[in-house]
DNA sequence: GTCAAAATATGATTAATGTCATGATTTTAA
DNA sequence: TTAAAATCATGACATTAATCATATTTTGAC
């Protein structure tokens, strides 16, 4: 986990302004901004892995980051993604648990680190805060279960479809408007579609030879986004 | 949604004492009894749809529930069970979305019903109810992405066996310590394991060709519950 | 720039599971 | 009590996707 000086300013010059912390009071933004730390982390360094014991959560100030859990054959699963402005760890405020999946960054990041403590004073003082965390538990679960009844019930096609959206409304196209802007190996997209690197490899033929895709080595184009949402929804 | 007369107690005389509501004090106790309504639910009925508008959340008084989601080809995913003294639809307190699951009663129920304006009225007022919420929340998130995993990366017997023992834990054992205290058609048991009714007939009869499990109809018994756990956890 | 390692690609084969069909058994309701 | 409906059971077959093998291409470190 490698510390270099990095240029992360005050929480309260922080530009993330639709996150978690959007509620907190100007002293409050202070406290913990007093009370942060932060680092560099470079394209595939974990933040942090299952299993270890949580200190406290993770703000990511510019990165992204995927977080997946180890199958007791030792295959991962990717169960989210996080992007700039969101929290990573949360869960783990609320047990003295280790935490439950690995975080790993996709590309260069900034994330800052908050002590459990100073959170759960805050919540404690800051009913809002309160209420945007068990919001986003409560949005966290909903797309949990909502990935478990694809898995279960969609065949690889489509869960590869579906795995595309998510990276696209997840992290978006770059400037062009249609290039997804994160690029995965394809045993990653595997790893979130729930199937082997392989099968990736073919599905993602397949899905270009239909135009659905188009493929420029790691590079995914998805001139129509609809397209894919056919695909992915429907059994032909 | 039939309502007859029943016996459920105030909540203040309700024995169901483990649950998220033993936090409160006899007034917040008081309050949320004079405001609740009861009802009977018999086997089979629905406590609310998928997709409906949420009014409040619901409190098993006495009774066994499953939770599931309907998938885009109609199939039906079980997403998560619950038993007297847990409450259901919580999630939709914290967004104006309409239920995420159908909650249906696998035996007849006694199940109370409470507004989400009294129980947020309490949590605002009560910051262990909060707490409280966080961590219900917080452990399904834990159970849906570990069922999550299992559906992706195991195989169907795995998934049975494991589903088998998830009904052990949720719901436990007759007096004789070892039959199943809920009884499910092999079409429900699918349902659960994400697989079909067929293959999960099969799947029982070659369990229970390995001393795995007993059949005795819908009557599950599993002499040893360890050997169910060596077959979902290992690949032969 | 070169070389080794990682990632991509593709084919052949196999194993697991779904689908369809049919009959037996159990449950439910009149 | 009995008929209808639902559930359970089993076989045959089809299909999907995993596995194994082997090139080829790309990437990254020196």
């Amino acid at each position: 986990m490698s510390k270099t000086a990095t240029k992360i300013p005050a929480c309260s010059e922080c530009d993330n302004k639709d996150n978690i912390f959007c509620t907190l009071t100007p002293e409050q933004t202070e406290m913990i901004s007093e009370n942060k730390g932060s680092n560099f982390y470079k394209k595939g360094q974990a933040v942090f892995y299952e299993g270890n014991q949580s200190h406290g959560l993770f703000c990511i100030h510019k990165g992204k980051v995927k977080l997946s859990k180890l199958g007791e054959n030792g295959k991962e699963q990717v169960i989210r993604f996080a992007k700039t402005g969101n929290i990573l760890g949360y869960r783990s405020l609320f047990s003295n648990e280790p935490y439950q999946a690995t975080a790993t960054v996709l590309e260069d990041s900034y994330i800052c680190h908050l002590s459990k403590e100073k959170y759960t004073d805050i919540m404690k003082e800051n009913s809002k805060l309160s209420w945007k965390t068990m919001q986003l538990l409560s949005k966290d679960l909903k797309s949990a279960e909502q990935h478990l009844i694809n898995i279960a019930q969609k065949t690889v096609k489509e869960r590869i479809a579906e795995a595309l959206q998510l990276l696209h409304t997840t992290f978006g196209f770059l400037e062009d408007g249609k290039t997804l802007s994160i690029m995965l190996t394809r045993s990653e997209i595997a790893d979130i579609a729930g199937t082997t690197t392989e099968t990736t490899i073919r599905t993602l033929a397949i899905l270009c030879k239909e135009n659905a895709i188009e493929l420029e080595g790691k590079r995914i184009i998805i001139p129509n986004i609809s397209v894919l949402t056919k695909i992915s929804g429907l059994y032909d």
